[in-house]
RNA sequence: GGGCCCCUAGCUCAAUGGGCAGAGCAGGAGACUUUUAAUCUCUUGGUUGUGGGUUCGAGUCCCACGGGGCCUACCA
């Protein structure tokens, strides 16, 4: 019953992972009493904390629900891809490339902390921004909400005062699941896990200060943390709390401030992770939820949060665990993106489309690497041969499904691509000569054969095949044409060579013709052996054709062989190659 | 300690709720006036890491083992 066809003959539809996730949305939202009727979109959230470069794994995370929430539209069902950027959470550490001062900005929250690049509003503003950008290119859309905002606006008060009364039963959860520590004996082998227990045995310090061991335990497991009032970061320590009357007191470890905040009235704090994240499956309703396999390790967050959801009288959502995304090929680093290629990078050589591809065709679990390097190539040839298949009804299967929702979206249609489809290799492999002119590579590319009105039917896979090939591929794999004519080697031409050259020039029209340009390429060693340019090849010919293109491509690339020669020669232009096989004056 | 992923052609990888093991590259043969790095056609190549199990049927599900990789614990 898995395949084939349905009982009345009809092609059944195929299914992939989206459907499946899909399908568990609208299960989810249907046991929390939802119905189509009632009004009410079905949520499918995303999170990411814009604390560096949103890279091509994070992607994944945005990716993920939109497909979902893309599928629950297509069937005609009201969904909202709802997404939160978790700008209030702590900015940790300061990345090579930024100034080492930032470090003053430790603890503070992302959206706090200012843009060392100054060109946006705060740290987190300088990360959302190329992302949300890409976004668009790729069709996603989605409602945005900033976590930072929520909490300042007071919108979990509630919740917040909810958690903190419920303080031991989140410590009971948490305990549950929290495994044996390390033998001290074997977390002190590394470095870093030295570091680690350096933190906890001054914790255990601290610990020792306030009075009353049980009360002390209690408020370090605190669900709640305030940024401190006066210099805005969390490197807090609660040293009481009223239930009665909701007052906060805590002093501040980096600075000399002590003081009360109350909870019911004041919004200077956000809940530690694991509360945080179940809190607002409940508070919006969530029905589906990825998670990076990290989350969803036992004892991670998610594990845990499907049992603090209880709290709120919610349930966890519907969840994927999805795997890393790794990027393959030559990538080229840029500093202020930290070497970690994003989705504007993958943007530069891919079509939205075909990156979408790359998300959607896999299962979550499945870890994949984007490729900037000779793969790239691979995946058009793939990409085109897919979209011939898929104009076939009759083919329509789980890889065919997998282009439709690559291709167009149910709200935004479409995605660009280009009117007249020619081979990325083509492209890639006529712009390598050109020196970048789209003009010119229009031209060959429609002497070649893929005939096209203007140079707007190859966008927008010109230009991303005019950028793969100048920064992605390897020097090595260039054509380098010459900039000078080499006079060494003209100078010491053989008789036949001499010859070759002479009858070459003499032909060579200023305007150049493909077919033209062929058979004289082909045809000026037959003239060397007295026959017609039209006259088929001797045995002798072949072997001085060999001689002859060999002589050329040393002459105008400066390597043994190259890319085919009337390409070249109509790439370079009449004058050029006239200028690298005559001798300087 | 716990968990996850991977092992398929010489190489890189597909096969998406069990249903005929497939591509690309490389190799071979050929076509296009062409022994060239943009074209096209055909073709060689397999005990799916090992050993068991479930099934009419297993690359796919279960168990064990070997090898490779990743995550996780205290924090968010």
């Amino acid at each position: 019953m898995a395949r084939g066809t349905a009982r009345d003959g009809a092609p059944q539809a195929p299914v992939d992972w989206v459907t499946r996730a899909a399908d568990d949305a609208v299960r989810h939202a249907e046991q929390g009493g939802w119905t189509p009727e009632s009004g009410r979109p079905i949520t499918c959230a995303s999170g990411a904390s814009p604390s560096g470069p949103v890279h091509l794994g994070n992607l994944r995370e945005f990716l993920t629900v939109h497909f979902v929430a893309d599928e629950l539209a297509r069937r005609g069902l009201p969904v909202r891809h709802l997404h939160s950027w978790d700008d209030y959470d702590r900015f940790r550490k300061v990345p090579a490339g930024v100034d080492p001062s930032w470090a003053d900005h430790i603890g503070r929250p992302l959206s706090g902390v200012p843009d060392p690049w100054e060109c946006h509003d705060s740290w987190a503003d300088h990360f959302k921004e190329p992302l949300v950008a890409s976004l668009r290119a790729l069709g996603v859309e989605m409602e945005e909400v900033s976590q930072t905002e929520r909490y300042r606006a007071g919108a979990y008060r509630e919740q917040i005062l909810h958690a903190v009364a419920q303080r031991d039963r989140i410590e009971t959860v948490m305990a549950r699941y929290r495994t044996k520590a390390a033998p001290l004996s074997e977390a002190a082998e590394s470095a870093e896990e030295a570091a680690a227990l350096a933190d906890s045995v001054a914790n255990d310090g601290d610990d020792g200060n306030p009075s009353g061991l049980g009360a002390t335990n209690d408020l370090a497991r605190f669900p709640y943390k305030p940024y401190c009032r006066d210099c805005g970061r969390d490197t807090t320590i609660i040293t009481s709390y009223d239930d009665d009357s909701a007052d906060l007191a805590y002093t501040c470890t980096s600075c000399p401030f002590e003081g009360v905040t109350n909870l019911r009235t004041q919004d200077e704090g956000k809940l530690v992770w694991k509360v945080d994240w179940p809190m607002r499956w409940a508070v919006e309703g969530v029905d589906f939820e990825p998670g990076g396999v990290d989350h969803a390790s036992p004892g991670s967050s998610y594990t845990v949060g499907k049992e603090l959801v209880k709290l709120y009288d919610g349930r966890a959502p519907s969840f994927v665990g999805y795997s890393f995304v790794g990027a393959g090929g030559q990538v080229k680093m840029s500093s202020s993106r930290g070497g970690v290629p994003t989705a504007a990078d993958a943007l530069q050589i891919l079509e939205a489309p075909v990156l979408r591809w790359l998300y959607v065709r896999r299962q979550p679990k499945q870890a994949f690497n984007v490729d900037f390097g000779p793969e790239v190539v691979r995946l058009y040839d793939e990409w085109d041969a897919l979209g011939r298949k898929a104009a076939d009804p009759a083919k329509r299967d789980a890889q065919v499904l997998a282009f439709e929702r690559a291709s167009a979206t149910a709200t935004a249609g479409r995605l660009p691509v280009p009117a007249v489809v020619v081979p990325f290799r083509l492209l890639s492999s006529v712009a390598d000569v050109t020196a970048g002119s789209a003009d010119l590579i229009s031209r060959i590319v429609r002497e070649v054969g893929h005939d096209h009105d203007s140079v707007e039917d190859l966008e927008p896979r010109l230009g991303r095949a005019m950028t793969w090939t100048g920064e992605y591929v390897p020097e090595s794999e260039r054509t380098t044409v010459r900039t000078e004519p080499d006079a060494a080697r003209l100078a010491r031409l053989g008789d036949d060579e001499e010859l070759w050259l002479r009858h070459l020039l003499d032909r060579l029209p200023d305007r150049l013709d493909l077919d033209e340009t062929t058979t004289l390429v082909y045809g000026v060693p037959k003239l060397g052996r007295g026959l017609g340019l039209d006259d088929a090849p001797t045995d002798q010919v072949k072997a001085d054709q060999k001689a002859f293109f060999k002589l050329l491509y040393n002459l105008l690339v400066d390597a043994d062989r190259g890319p085919r020669l009337p390409t070249l020669f109509l790439a370079l232009g009449s004058d050029t190659v006239r200028r690298l096989l005559t001798p300087p004056t």
